[in-house]
DNA sequence: GGGTGTTATCTTTTT
DNA sequence: GATAACACCC
């Protein structure tokens, strides 16, 4: 770590007692100055539990106290740091019964609230309505902001939130379930408490919070809540990498903390110390174009730099392929290490491309992120099987595994139970149940009898059937589900050495509910790290550097995303993906490669893209792309190196008249030969342009085979791609509307 | 009640 | 292209 400080780094430690406002650009040593100012303020006499340290991420949290450790030693266990909500979780565990909120409470993540709001929907007729996820986010707008959901009257409340928000609540009530923002909205309610209250809020002699500009209302009122006694608060943020407007965060939290706290000292730390002044200059002119934001001087003493690579290639392969082969030499030809270099990207879906052609140049990657190792349905069984035997109330974990694997209890069954009419219930479904309702005993007496965590999940695979069933199925699938499993009990087996004496079951699973699914991530500590190459959304990258870095995707309506979203306006949303465009850009410290691909597959459908239109803000003489006809690799390194600086090429957006916003649009043969030409090298497969548009050259007239019709004559055809529809005569069967995709032409 | 095959839907971004 | 929901058949 660096030791030395500037002059505006130095201040913001070395403040002594109240507010503080610390604007910190990208790459200004935010962080370092976090943990300098709690290790002095621990030198100056604070007790290490008198100071509470905020962050968005466990991933920033864990980062932290290590740091911390390193500079205090034992002292950096005693204090409270974490996200907001492990924060709130641990506040509600100790104090919570003085609001009502059981003991004993769980947390229900995404796919829990999405069945329990999908069942409720089904219940009322409402099914078809309205998607549990819009009404999900309908909750949490207003959640966000801290009103009740059926109270809001500022426009989006309507009559569905009105019929099942006091259902799902109430749902969760009789689970003892909390979700993610009850776990903030309640911990308000603890501060108001006549008793309890008062003593939160003298507990915390400091209160610092990292990445202020992505809280929302709700955390906003925590914080100056929960510091209030002193008024020591410390926060640091940046509006222009305000990233979560989504989630409810507001920037202008920045703003109304000057207000609340007209004592507040101001500091702006603006000299970078990462990025090259060449990454810096556009990173800036992008940013510059929202008109929303502090302006700020970001500046650094590292002049130059090299020009940052644009590179088009013809769809996500070919993308795909150029960044495996650039970084592949760079490691080969330039002592670069995998760990030195990242792939950001704006969607989870962008992964999958890039990490083939990875493989194929040899290259690990870890990607952070994606379908996480607990959301994986395995796992979540075991952790359901768990839940149950902590609480045998709980309709939701035993509706979840009661048939799992499956021992003959199905939806008929199930719904008898709903309806509390044991008495219909066949004597098979009687036995069968009776069996179960034995098996959660027994796991239970297992728990009692004092298992660690780690044996009990091993029981509860071995009891339940799972690893049995998973066995006897020997598939490439249950083989990875069984892997998964033995993961998990790994994963235990870690909770049981680390918490020790204090380790439960619900600690457990507590832990599970709160971290991330990336953060279940495996490979940690195996030195395998060393050599992957990190993959990442640029959400999750946020508050990372590394010294090269692939930005891929750069096509409008991927990013910028031009999704529409519910209760936010097009500017705004647009301002947003420019500041994500901003923490895109200078997470590089060195070399930065901007990618995009002409055409990409999405949902199995084939689109023309266009350069993003952010690529417009950065100057010319920021960029330098490949030589026309040289192949990519070449610009890249090998013979010609990286590009130098005024290297003769600029971005420029085609000059053939792709209509701007044309995501509808289809594929042709055409567009497809025009670029191949273009990049002939792409093509490492041979397996390309077969069978493209095969459905659509489907029409009346055709013969054609289906798998369970047999073989018939197509009549009529309608749509395109793998929504067209055909009308088959069928001998045997006579008439049948088939999609194109499930035939054959012999 | 369960298995199979067909169809609809899906994607931002995270605690 | 993958997966969850659904329809149909045993």
């Amino acid at each position: 770590m660096r030791v030395s400080l500037n002059q505006a780094q130095r201040q913001a430690v070395e403040h002594g007692d109240g507010p503080l406002l610390v604007l910190s650009g990208a790459g200004t040593g935010k962080t370092r100055v976090l943990v300098q100012r709690i290790a002095l303020l621990v030198e100056r006499g604070v007790a290490p539990w008198e100071i509470l340290a905020v962050t968005f991420t466990n991933k920033a949290a864990q980062e932290m106290r290590a740091r911390l450790a390193e500079l205090l030693g034992e002292r950096a266990k005693a204090m409270w740091i974490g996200t907001f909500h492990a924060t709130c979780a641990r506040l509600l565990r100790r104090w919570g019964e003085a609001i009502d909120v059981p003991r004993d409470f769980h947390i229900v993540d995404d796919d829990d609230q999405m069945k329990i709001v999908g069942q409720l929907l089904k219940d009322e007729g409402l099914a078809d309505s309205i998607s549990p996820r819009t009404l999900l986010s309908r909750f949490d707008r207003a959640k966000n902001r801290g009103v009740d959901p059926t109270t809001e009257r500022l426009g989006f409340s309507d009559e569905y939130v009105q019929a099942i928000y006091p259902k799902y609540a109430a749902r969760l009530r009789k689970e003892h379930a909390l979700d993610f923002n009850d776990l903030l909205l309640q911990t308000l309610r603890l501060l108001e408490h006549p008793e309890v209250g008062p003593r939160l809020a003298t507990q915390f002699r400091h209160v610092l919070v990292d990445e202020f500009q992505d809280t929302n209302r709700v955390q906003y009122r925590l914080v100056t809540a929960l510091g209030g006694a002193s008024r020591n608060i410390t926060v640091v943020g940046d509006d222009d990498q305000s990233i979560y407007g989504w989630r409810g965060a507001e920037p202008r939290n920045m703003f109304d903390f000057e207000r609340d706290f007209p004592e507040v000292v101001v500091i702006r730390l603006e000299q970078n110390y990462r990025s090259t002044q060449m990454i810096l200059d556009a990173a800036n002119a992008v940013i510059g174009k929202n008109r929303e934001r502090h302006v700020k001087h970001l500046w650094t003493d590292r002049g130059g730099g090299e020009p940052l690579v644009w590179h088009e290639a013809g769809d996500e392969r070919g993308e795909a392929w150029f960044v495996a082969d650039a970084i592949r030499k760079l490691i080969d030809h330039e002592g670069i290490s995998p760990r030195d270099v990242a792939i950001l990207y704006r969607t989870h879906g962008q992964s999958r491309a890039l990490e083939e052609q990875l493989l194929r140049f040899g290259l690990a990657a870890e990607i952070v992120g994606g379908v996480g190792f607990y959301e994986r349905k395995e796992v979540k069984d075991v952790l359901a099987y768990l839940r149950l035997v902590l609480n045998p109330a709980s309709d939701m974990s035993f509706e979840r595994v009661v048939n799992t694997p499956p021992r003959r209890i199905g939806e008929a069954t199930v719904e008898k139970l709903r309806q509390r009419a044991r008495a219909g219930l066949t004597p098979a479904a009687r036995k069968t149940l009776g069996a179960f309702v034995e098996l959660i005993d027994g796991l239970a007496a297992v728990a009692a009898a004092g298992a660690s965590v780690a044996e009990l999940v091993i029981q509860v695979v071995e009891r339940s059937t799972y690893r049995q069933v998973l066995e006897a199925e020997d598939t490439e699938e249950s083989r990875q589900r069984l892997g998964n499993l033995a993961e998990l009990v790994t994963v235990a087996a870690d909770y049981d050495d680390e918490a020790g004496a204090d380790g439960t079951v619900a600690g457990f699973l507590e832990r599970i509910a709160l971290a991330s699914p990336s953060d279940g991530q495996l490979g940690a500590g195996d030195g395998a790290e060393q050599h992957r190459v990190r993959m990442t959304t640029i959400h999750a990258a946020k508050g990372l550097e590394f010294p090269v870095v692939f930005l891929c995707g750069l096509e409008d309506g991927l990013f910028p995303s031009l999704r529409e979203r519910e209760g936010q306006d097009e500017d705004a949303q647009l301002e947003e993906e420019r500041r994500l465009a901003y923490v895109a850009l200078t997470r590089a410290m060195d070399r930065l490669v901007l990618t995009a691909a002409r055409t990409r597959r999405t949902w199995g459908e084939i689109r023309v893209q266009t350069p993003s239109r952010f690529l417009d803000d950065i100057p010319a003489a920021c960029l330098a792309r490949p030589r026309r006809g040289a192949t990519p690799v070449a610009a890249v390194s090998s013979g010609g190196g990286w590009p130098r600086a005024g290297a003769p090429a600029m971005a420029r957006r085609p000059d053939r008249p792709a209509p701007r916003r044309s995501l509808g649009t289809t594929y042709d043969e055409h567009d497809q030969r025009s670029h191949d030409d273009d990049e002939p090298s792409f093509d490492l497969d041979g397996d390309r342009g077969t069978a493209r548009l095969r459905e659509d050259r489907i029409g009346a007239g055709a013969r054609v085979r289906h798998v369970q019709f047999g073989a018939g004559r197509v009549v009529d055809a309608q749509g395109q791609g793998k929504d067209r529809k055909l009308v088959i005569e069928f001998p045997d069967v006579g008439y049948k509307t088939v999609l194109a995709r499930f035939v054959t032409t012999d």
